[in-house]
DNA sequence: GAGCACTGC
């Protein structure tokens, strides 16, 4: 059997060992790490002694072991286990760091990313920033030549690989919650394959908390045809390794429902009257779909205690959501009081977002909104579907986390076991692929069709991406970027349609203006809404509101907001989202940045609200619309594809419906609505995209 | 007169 170095400081010598198995090894609990020789004080050994008790640990020397010898490992861990702090801990201490590489460890999440680095820096009693260091949109906090261990999103990465597309200066990457499947997850570990070919040395950790481990490790083993003998040479196996690490969760005791449920917000809220009324204590954690499912549940709960407050009286009725409030969301942190129970109706924000402590009983309604794109159509739509039987194992597991919980499903053990899928479609297959498209292209990778992704999404998908870029003038008829534009929208971490609007607002002489709008779009929304003050804000709204629709709006608030010293009593006086407009501020300063790198003017037109539509339209053509000649319900219809839409409610449009608008995005709900609507001249649409209309439909204009 | 699951550069 193999032998195993002496942890330590000194990184591990290659080695080539027999393994008759085939590369995975399973060595739990064999080693001892000899913790006492660097203690220096009370505080230290204790958090050395916390580090020993994670799960994760007695299997320190056997991934030490794995990540040595083989190209890529693949670590299942459960919750808890400790995989995400130590293990870019034990590769340091291995020396994986030394001669000023580096290793990267990713997260899907912002806050993920700075939660882990500030707990690691702690661990290590290291400055954060210093030795170990985190890079998000926005914040680098690393210093050059001192920082060893950083973690990022995997979105940082794929921006770094623009400027370095082998990441030369990594020794190690892990790429965290892969189970997640994320489009810039899959679309990092397609790349990352690619780039183990020309750096064999690169080691790859992929740390997942499902047993998806299997596909995984099919992705990352090399073709038959093409075995690299780079790798075998340099005495590292090219077939991934996988290693399961058990979690800490506590027993959950799963509960089917007998009968298929038809009314899921009713079937909740009469499953958390039931535990309250014959449950001992313990927080209670519902999953509904969206706002509207939340609403009603909490609405029906709370009748329930004002008409029958023997059954439900004691509970605290917390809804969670994105689009809540701040202080409202922070509600769900703050400890229960004695006596009391706190039920949180939440959407999937409470699956993998934010863990809430004290939970005890799950009651998972099978259901979540999800996105799917059609590329007939080029409309992405966000439908109630059913969840994976993964996502209802992540779901219960959110029971067990102080203490042994119960998880009542409202769906049959038939239905979960026979026509629940094993895991949820990854999100690359249901989107629109523009924004992937361009980043590959912009990585040299010209085969879009061919490319090896984890998922492959659909060539209608792809050829409708291809297609889109095209009609922008991003690519050329080769499919390749076009010069400068194409490289310009690549750099620029916007959709390309937006970005197109900026590269051309630089030739209109409004950029200043359309980088405020562009920052404006891509943040969720700068109004305050709620149940209540609707008719406040509607009329705030009204104040600002311009004739050639929501885009002018937005600079209207913008230059409000700018000339009240950016101040957070003019937004609450005006129901403008200060956090948002902050937001707005920072996604501006990047833009200007990044604008000025790649060439562009910085420019204002002043009032000239003429240039600035042109810009908008050289970004969105595609979603001109025409209102319906003898439509008396606002009724238009997409020049595209002839689409039924309306103007939202919410757009200072609605009810004005002029004859010519662009639109920013649809909604799909009962109808189809326009967000961020604005008028135009239709003739601008030939200048625009001459090959777009002009070839198509001749009469289309008219 | 309606609504936005969740992320990210």
């Amino acid at each position: 059997m193999a032998q195993f170095w002496k942890p330590g400081t000194e990184k591990p010598e290659a080695r080539v060992v027999d393994d008759e198995e085939g590369g995975v090894l399973f060595l739990p609990g064999s080693n001892s790490l000899s913790s006492s020789s660097s203690s220096s004080g009370y505080g230290y050994v204790s958090i050395e002694k916390q580090r020993q008790r994670l799960p994760v640990y007695k299997y320190r020397n056997a991934i030490l072991y794995l990540v040595e010898t083989h190209a890529t490992t693949i670590i299942v861990g459960e919750t808890g286990s400790g995989k995400t702090t130590q293990i870019p801990q034990y590769l340091i201490e291995a020396g994986w760091a030394a001669g000023g590489r580096l290793i990267a460890c990713t997260q899907p999440r912002r806050l993920a990313v700075q939660a882990v680095a500030s707990r690691v820096s702690q661990e290590m009693g290291v400055q954060l920033g210093e030795q170990v260091g985190y890079t998000i949109r926005f914040e680098d906090v690393t210093k050059q030549d001192v920082t060893a261990l950083k973690f990022l999103t995997d979105g940082v990465l794929l921006r770094e690989m623009m400027a370095d597309p082998l990441l030369t200066k990594y020794s190690v990457i892990m790429v965290d919650e892969a189970h997640e499947r994320s489009i810039s997850t899959d679309i990092l570990l397609g790349l990352l394959k690619k780039i183990q070919r020309r750096r064999p040395e690169l080691r790859l950790i992929i740390a997942s908390a499902t047993i998806e481990a299997k596909s995984m490790a099919d992705f990352f083993r090399p073709r038959k045809k093409r075995r690299e003998p780079k790798n075998e040479e340099i005495g590292l196996k090219v077939e991934p390794a996988i290693l399961s690490v058990e979690g800490r969760g506590f027993n959950v005791q799963i509960n089917f429902a007998e009968e298929p449920v038809h009314d899921y917000v009713q079937a909740a809220v009469s499953t958390v009257l039931s535990i309250h009324e014959r449950e001992s204590t313990g927080d209670i954690l519902v999953f509904l779909t969206g706002q509207d499912d939340i609403d009603a549940a909490v609405h029906l709960l709370n009748e329930d205690m004002q008409t029958n407050g023997k059954h439900s009286s004691g509970l605290v009725i917390l809804p969670l959501y994105s689009g809540l409030p701040r202080a409202e969301q922070e509600l769900v942190f703050s400890p229960t009081l004695r006596g009391k129970r706190k039920v949180v109706i939440s959407t999937n924000i409470a699956e993998t977002s934010l863990t809430l402590e004290g939970i005890v009983y799950v009651v998972d309604t099978g259901f979540s909104k999800q996105r799917f794109y059609n590329p007939i159509s080029d409309i992405e739509n966000l439908v109630v579907a059913p969840i994976s039987r993964a996502s209802a194992r992540q779901r219960a597991g959110r029971a067990g986390r102080v203490r042994p919980g119960k998880c009542y499903r409202l769906y049959t053990e038939e239905y979960f076991l026979n026509h629940m899928s094993n895991e949820g479609t990854p999100e690359i297959q249901r989107s629109n692929l523009v924004s992937c498209v361009i980043q590959l292209k912009a990585l040299g990778i010209d085969n879009i069709l061919g490319f090896d992704w984890p998922a492959s999404p659909s060539p209608e998908a792809m050829i409708r991406a291809l297609e889109v870029l095209y009609s922008l003038g991003i690519l050329d008829d080769d499919a390749k970027l076009t010069s400068p534009t194409g490289f310009q929208v690549a750099e620029i971490p916007l959709d390309p349609m937006i970005s197109k609007m900026i590269i051309a607002s630089s030739q209109l002489g409004c950029s200043e203006e359309i980088i405020t709008i562009a920052a404006v779009l891509s943040v969720q929304s700068i109004w305050i809404s709620g149940r209540g003050i609707q008719k406040d804000s509607d009329e705030a709204k009204l104040r600002f509101a311009a004739a050639e629709g929501d885009h002018v709006t937005f600079l209207n608030v913008y230059k409000g907001f700018h000339q009240s010293g950016k101040s957070s009593q003019w937004c609450h006086k005006n129901y403008v989202n200060y956090h948002a407009m902050k937001k707005v501020l920072e996604v501006r300063e990047q833009l200007k940045r990044i604008a000025q790198r790649i060439g562009l003017v910085l420019k204002s037109c002043e009032s000239d609200m003429q240039m600035v539509k042109k810009a908008v339209t050289a970004g969105f053509f595609a979603n001109a619309c025409r209102l319906e000649a003898y439509s008396h319900n606002g009724m238009y219809k997409t020049l595209r594809g002839s689409e039924e839409v309306y103007v939202h409610p919410s757009s200072v449009l609605f009810r004005v419906n002029p004859k010519w608008v662009i639109y920013n995005s649809l909604v799909s709900t009962d109808r189809q609505y326009m967000r961020n609507v604005m008028t135009i001249d239709p003739s601008w649409l030939l200048e625009a995209a001459p090959h777009f209309y002009k070839l198509q439909q001749p009469n289309l204009l008219h």
